[in-house]
DNA sequence: AATTACTTGTGCAAACAATCACATAGCTGG
DNA sequence: CCAGCTATGTGATTGTTTGCACAAGTAATT
């Protein structure tokens, strides 16, 4: 299994089947074929055998994939057979949304420490449980917390020094929502989940369509 | 400038490109080169000098772009140059994060109208000055109110339902919150906001790098 | 056992995207 | 006005991703 000859838009994807398949569990649906899978994602029935192909045979040839199986499998793929542990840092508008959000916790990701600098929040208690850190206690909680994932929050001003903190701290892998790019050391990964790009994209089709 | 021969990914930079410039504009820079540029948005400076070569020829060579004039062309290429009026379906957790969200305004992107079910929000006036309609009113207000982008933040198993009332009240290009793909009919545009796929990603590398 | 119907897994070609490398053009200073 | 310097714009090249088309395997039916 070649880490690097994988495309990163198939691991994009395999947690798009994964979504699917869950669903198609709850509908207990056992057994399904890729043109299905591939239509419910919005992809090419080969792309999603091929996808597939470069972790192992799962499906039965004539029949399809058996749901149950091929979502386990999938999951072991992406490692969301454990659960994650995430340090959210920033609670303004768009992070109490996310702290609030219970998707998370069913998917395996949970937010186990949160952050600010922000006096009238430092030492208050969330709805979701967690009390609110200064971000000077940041190194010490993310050791102790023993943090996977970190998750910046914070207004972009304040990200790229943010995410300097949590590389100091051991954190490997970070969640951007701050809109800009984040300089990393090499080996580190980052996200962005950038909601200002989308819709530049957006306003682009519809300029070109009104052309 | 033939729409079609532009690789997506293109403008998708040209996002990025136009968030640096913004900011460098804001510091005073007058002229930037292609290297200084990628460098801050993450990319090989060919790649910086291709992407805007699809447009036209904005650089002066021996010496780099000027700030002022690239953001303007960027600008008027991915169609920032005007307001864009947007409807928001869902004021939940996510939802209230975003019309509080005054970036979105500097950048031109507006909440005009916003719309939920839940009796006890609609009727409602929000912080930023939105009424909460009822979903049902959608279609009139939409036209009323000349919406060009409808945001989806309502939860995924309404998301497809919500997605179908916003393209027959005539919208053209969707943002979807809700985690699951969108079917929308030929020559509609939806673009994914993902949260758990981003995570994800993440889950899969640091699993990955720990083997 | 042979036939039919079906769906996977994959070699290969085509489409698409990123990068290199250099000719080209503008600026500066003498 | 020429030489030297610099950074653009772009043809050529390399690399990556997608999609087609079909051989191979499975099940059901006769
Ligand atoms: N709200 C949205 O819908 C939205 C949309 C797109 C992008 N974003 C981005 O997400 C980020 C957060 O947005 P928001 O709306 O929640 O902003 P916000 O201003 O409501 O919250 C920011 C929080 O970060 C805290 N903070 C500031 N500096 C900090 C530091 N150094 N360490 C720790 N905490 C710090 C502040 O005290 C505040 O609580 C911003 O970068 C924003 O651009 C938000
Ligand atoms: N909160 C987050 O951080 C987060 C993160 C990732 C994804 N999401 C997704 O964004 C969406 C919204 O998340 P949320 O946390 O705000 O959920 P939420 O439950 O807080 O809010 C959903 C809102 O939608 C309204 N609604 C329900 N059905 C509707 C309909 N048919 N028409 C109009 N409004 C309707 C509800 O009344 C509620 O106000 C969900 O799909 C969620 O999975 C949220």
């Amino acid at each position: 299994m070649k880490f690097s000859k994988i495309p990163s838009a198939t691991i994009t994807r395999l947690s798009l089947y994964s979504r699917a398949l869950e669903e198609l569990l709850l509908e207990h649906v056992n057994i399904i074929a890729s043109d299905k899978l591939a239509q419910k994602c919005g992809v090419n029935p080969a792309q999603v055998r091929k996808d597939l192909a470069y972790f192992g045979e799962f499906g039965v040839r004539g029949v399809g994939y058996f749901v149950k199986e091929l979502l386990f499998e999938i999951k072991k793929i992406l490692g969301l057979n454990r659960r994650w542990r995430m340090a959210l840092v920033g609670i303004g508008n768009l992070g109490l949304a996310l702290v609030a959000h219970e998707n998370f916790v069913k998917q395996g990701y949970e937010f186990v420490a949160v952050f600010d600098v922000d006096p009238k929040k430092v030492g208050r208690r969330l709805p979701s449980g967690q009390i609110i850190h200064h971000i000077d206690e940041l190194p010490t909680v993310v050791k102790e917390k023993n943090i996977d994932i970190g998750v910046i929050a914070t207004p972009a001003s304040q990200a790229q020094a943010t995410a300097r903190l949590l590389v100091e701290a051991g954190i490997k892998a970070i969640l951007n929502f701050a809109p800009l790019q984040i300089q990393m050391p090499e080996g580190y990964i980052v996200e962005n989940v950038d909601f200002t790009v989308k819709l530049d994209n957006l306003a682009y089709h519809l300029t070109m369509e009104a052309v």
